[in-house]
DNA sequence: GAGAAAACGAAAACGATTGTCAAAACTGGC
DNA sequence: GCCAGTTTTGACAATCGTTTTCGTTTTCTC
């Protein structure tokens, strides 16, 4: 539909890694892009309500998005250095929750599970 | 050492909770307390830092704090209406987590395990 | 007690995000 | 092609949690 949210999605494609909106916007006007920011927040938000992409917070709250590939229900290891994420899957921690949920008299579990770590090249590059 | 710091801890083991840094100021200010906003969010980073408390940032990105009964390394299960967490332990996620990122060339890994739901009390009282 | 160091708190500063609103781009009907 | 109405956009201001700054007060330490 939007012209706008087509241009931030590709933005968001060609990095494998999770990215933060005032990232995105930065490169894209560096892309000579007129781009608002106000505009790269709602396209962002679009497309994580719509599922299309996968949103998590950094320790310090800030908000990144990521293009996925994997269209089902996955996690992500995510370079603590570079935020390069690959996606990863974890059958035994979606039951393990689900049955710490129930065990407890929750209803309705849902989880987060990221890791993270130093991925090889940033931790030869250093 | 110092009074205040004692005062923001009290007031985090009176809740079985996560509590946000604004919340438990109001709370204090409201039992007529003169400490300030400030002095809160000094409080809880000192004890943070110290691993005296878990901290975690909710959806929209705040951060909540709660005192936590045990030393270990452990996960959350939150209910996600009245914000109340039980303690617990998954050494299968561990290791899981661990071998991912092995997996992947990765080092250092750290991991970020939450469950939500909602518990009995709340679903019941809907 | 005196003087130095640590803790406090009010107010200002900050940074990410959201709201406002007028201008610009797109619509379907003529 | 052109108009009225809707949608999208972007500059700017506002918000909100959090951090800094900077006097002031309290707490050691001798």
């Amino acid at each position: 539909m939007s012209t706008r949210r087509e241009t931030v999605r590709q933005a968001l494609n060609e990095s494998t890694g999770f990215r933060s909106a005032q990232d995105l916007y930065a490169d894209l006007r560096s892309e000579g892009s007129k781009i608002g920011l106000t505009t790269v927040y709602r396209a962002l938000q679009a497309l994580s309500d719509s599922g299309e992409i996968d949103v998590l917070r950094t320790d310090d709250g800030e908000a990144v998005y990521r293009a996925c590939i994997t269209d089902t229900h996955h996690h992500h290891l995510v370079c603590r250095t570079c935020g390069k994420a690959v996606e990863v899957e974890g059958p035994q921690v979606e039951r393990w929750a689900d049955a710490v949920g129930a065990q407890h008299g929750f209803t309705d579990i849902t989880h987060t599970v990221e890791v993270f770590g130093t991925c090889a090249a940033c931790a030869s590059g250093e």
